[in-house]
RNA sequence: GGCCCUAUCGUCUAUCGGUUAGGACACAUCCUUCUCAAGGAUGGAAGCGCGGUUCGAUUCCGCGUAGGGUCACCA
């Protein structure tokens, strides 16, 4: 009988965390479900100066988001009665040692740490993607492992909680590759078996080197303000250094977890492509209803659209746009014309080289088409109009006749504005441009 | 600099010794089209170098090269 798999994702609240930091709370989650496991989130606020309730709120909120529900939460604060128990037992079996030196702030007063008492040995791990790694742990020294018996630092700390909590796998990211042989050392100072250790390449930016804050990476927070969808961005992040093989790119939370496989993840580096993210976007918003597709747009295009016409609108947008978000700068420009009529010059209605009359008449004939048309889809009305335009000339018929509706030299095509605006407004409009075009 | 890790198209990747090295994003061209999108089709584009092992290496090993990570009384 296996063990039952215990993940966790320990981030500090110290600030807002990137895509790069969301990754392995993604992986954690996936493995930890995958072999119908348990996934905690640990709060690591042992540096009790830079940890902040609104950081951590974010965090909660994202994994929320992202849909990455932990079976349990605790801040590692919580536990510093064990720390202190377990550092306590080191000093008196001679393990660690408490040192009296002059404090690193520059200030020149006298501290006591608590110091681990190095044995210097090599120690070795089989890490579950990179394979045997050894190090000689002597160059280390005798690492702080405690400010004080009641301050208990990083280092034991994880390895008391991970212990306490019955962590079976690490997985983080390969910048704590480092910080392993010393953990490993305190494990086995207390006693502790190993756990297996899983380090993730690291997600990088352009240059080649660890996303950061200070290289543009924004908290995921941000994605959500942006308007991504949390599957897109789930979606994407599981794909940054790990993939099930095969050629379908598009997978949902639930079909991530039954595929996940820890041995497929890759050991290289990956810059990760916005672009692509992008693409992932839409492709996920293509799956969602039409109801989830209205209550997005209604979002960013606010109450100026009555509900039918949006809902008649809803397809062309989702079709216009990879993001949500997009719409806040192009609403005006792209769909503003259907709830303010457009204000057109006499030169921009005609087509090439037609005149006045040849629009007018053109714009006639569309109109007795039209108020005996069927306007329940786009396809009908165009159905209705393209015999006429065929036969006259499609640029001078359907030239003028977007611009009477649209007022704008690149649209969306005379057929679905007609049939989002309705037959009534429709008409309106080409009524107006007649009287321009006659006056 | 010490220690550690990594290496397939511009980017993300597939390949578990034998393939015309496949897919996706992006890009280009074409089709569609009154315009702009969307959509469809096509195309360019890769195994870091040198040695081994092997009948055969992108794949296994070594060296080199390049890149990255890490060296706190942060996590």
């Amino acid at each position: 009988m296996t063990e039952k798999v215990v993940t966790r994702f320990a981030p500090s609240p110290t600030g807002l965390l990137h895509m790069g930091n969301y990754r392995t709370a993604v992986f954690a989650y996936l493995y930890a479900k995958k072999m119908g496991g348990t996934f905690i989130l640990r709060v690591e606020d042992t540096d009790r100066a830079r940890s902040r309730q609104e950081y951590e709120d974010n965090i909660v909120d994202s994994l929320l988001w992202l849909g990455l529900s932990y079976d349990k939460r605790y801040r590692q604060s919580e536990h510093v009665s064990s720390h202190t128990k377990h550092l306590s037992r080191l000093i008196e079996e001679g393990k660690a040692y408490i040192s009296k030196e002059e404090a690193k702030d520059g200030s020149g007063v006298m501290r006591e740490v608590v110091r681990f008492k190095n044995p210097n040995k090599v120690v070795m791990f089989d890490d579950l993607v990179r394979g045997h790694i050894e190090t000689d742990t002597t160059d280390l020294g005798d690492f702080v492992i405690a400010k004080s018996i009641t301050e208990p630092l990083f280092h034991l700390a994880v390895v008391v909680d991970d212990h306490e909590e019955g962590v079976t796998h690490v997985i983080r990211g390969e910048d704590h590759i480092p910080n392993t042989p010393r953990q490993m050392l305190i494990a086995e100072a207390l006693g502790f078996p190993h756990p297996f250790y899983v380090h993730l390449p690291l997600v990088l930016a352009e240059d080649r080197t660890k996303l950061s804050k200070r290289k543009g990476a924004l908290p995921v927070t941000a994605y959500r303000e942006m308007g991504y969808l949390p599957e897109a961005l789930l979606n994407f992040m599981a794909f940054i250094g790990w993939n099930p093989g095969g050629e379908q790119e598009i997978y949902s939370l639930s079909q991530l977890v039954e595929l996940f496989d820890l041995t497929k993840i890759n050991k290289g580096g990956a810059i990760m492509n916005v672009e692509k993210l992008k693409w992932m976007n839409k492709e996920h918003m293509r799956k969602q209803s039409h109801e989830e597709h209205k209550k997005m747009i209604r979002q960013y295009l606010g109450d100026a659209f009555p509900d039918d016409m949006l809902t008649r609108l809803v397809p062309t947008v989702i079709d216009r746009i990879n993001v949500y978000g997009e719409l806040t700068s192009i609403k005006d420009e792209e769909f503003g014309f259907f709830v303010k009529r457009p204000h057109t010059e006499k030169e921009r209605i005609l087509f090439k080289d037609d005149g006045d009359h040849v629009a007018y008449n053109h714009l006639q004939k569309v109109k007795s088409i039209l108020t005996d048309a069927d306007f329940s889809s786009p396809e009908s009305v165009k159905a209705a109009i393209m015999p006429y335009a065929e036969e006259a000339g499609k640029g001078s018929v359907l030239w003028p006749l977007r611009m009477s509706l649209s007022g704008q030299e690149k649209s969306i095509d005379p057929f679905t504005i007609c049939y989002v605006l309705g037959k009534e407004e429709t008409i309106r409009r080409i009524d107006d441009v007649c009287h321009i075009l006659s006056s």
